[in-house]
DNA sequence: TTAACTGCAAACATTTTGCAACCGT
DNA sequence: ACGGTTGCAAAATGTTTGCAGTTAA
């Protein structure tokens, strides 16, 4: 059983053989899939499995806190299972590659800024947008 | 003429009528509107504007850096002229509101985590989604 | 003058939804 | 059995684009 359909039941999630194969395809992947690619990926295993159905369980394991929902600027939304550590990405804008990291000195200053100011954090999105470093400028 | 017309002009843009009335609508946006706010600002000044001007517009003037492009998880693209200093985001998730702020200390961590890493920085999203402190939780 | 711009409507991409059939408890 | 779930196709949403007519330089 994958580690999200543990999470699923631990939140009394009805767990249906889609949604079954959904949480072992995200729970397989080490990347941030989007809806698109974990299509492809549970269509190996189930062919008849809709997209309508990708977005609806995406949406339902979001709601639960099973996954986290991440907008990396390239239009549509991509999915990692929610990390036991926090952490925030780096994005390399030449490959797309999606690097996770932790830092918990910013992590403080964030909280810090907002309840300075009055508020609670709630959540928070950081994201570092790079290019490798070269002696010669690409592009 | 507006802030903005003249950094177009610095840039070669050629100034239409429509693109003076954009360039002015944001220069008067105190907030970060989205492109149905600007077509509905716009549209007291010339009632026959198009939503695809505003569209084509928003990506000319964002191309040449004169304005910031950002998505705060409500689906839409919200703008605002881009700043003279660089500031990140507070959003209040009750009312919607956004808080600008600065700081320069996490401003220097995000550069040294990337550069550890063998990246250059070419751009970062700070937003931090808060609720108002208060003694009873909303909600 | 003429290459670029505009308005309109159609096209697009992503995501959501209505509905009848289906399935898990 | 029955309420929730699924697949399909249609709809909704935000954005882009083709084209014929218009305009700034």
């Amino acid at each position: 059983m994958s580690k999200i359909e543990e999470r699923c039941l631990t939140m009394g999630i009805k767990m249906t053989g889609q949604r079954k194969i959904i949480a072992k395809v995200l729970s397989d992947s080490k990347d941030h899939p989007d809806v698109e690619l974990l299509l492809q990926r549970a269509t190996k295993i189930d062919p008849k499995i809709s997209i309508a159905t990708i977005y609806r369980t995406m949406r339902l394991f979001e709601e639960n806190n099973i996954v986290e929902r991440h907008e990396f600027g390239d239009g549509r939304s991509r999915y990692e299972e929610t990390p036991r550590f926090h952490h925030d990405h780096i994005i390399d804008v030449n490959s797309g590659k999606v690097i996770e990291f932790q830092n918990d000195e910013i992590e403080k200053l964030q909280k810090q800024i907002v309840e300075d100011r009055g508020y609670n954090l709630v959540d928070h999105k950081l994201e570092l947008y790079v290019k490798p470093k070269e002696n010669k400028k690409s592009t």
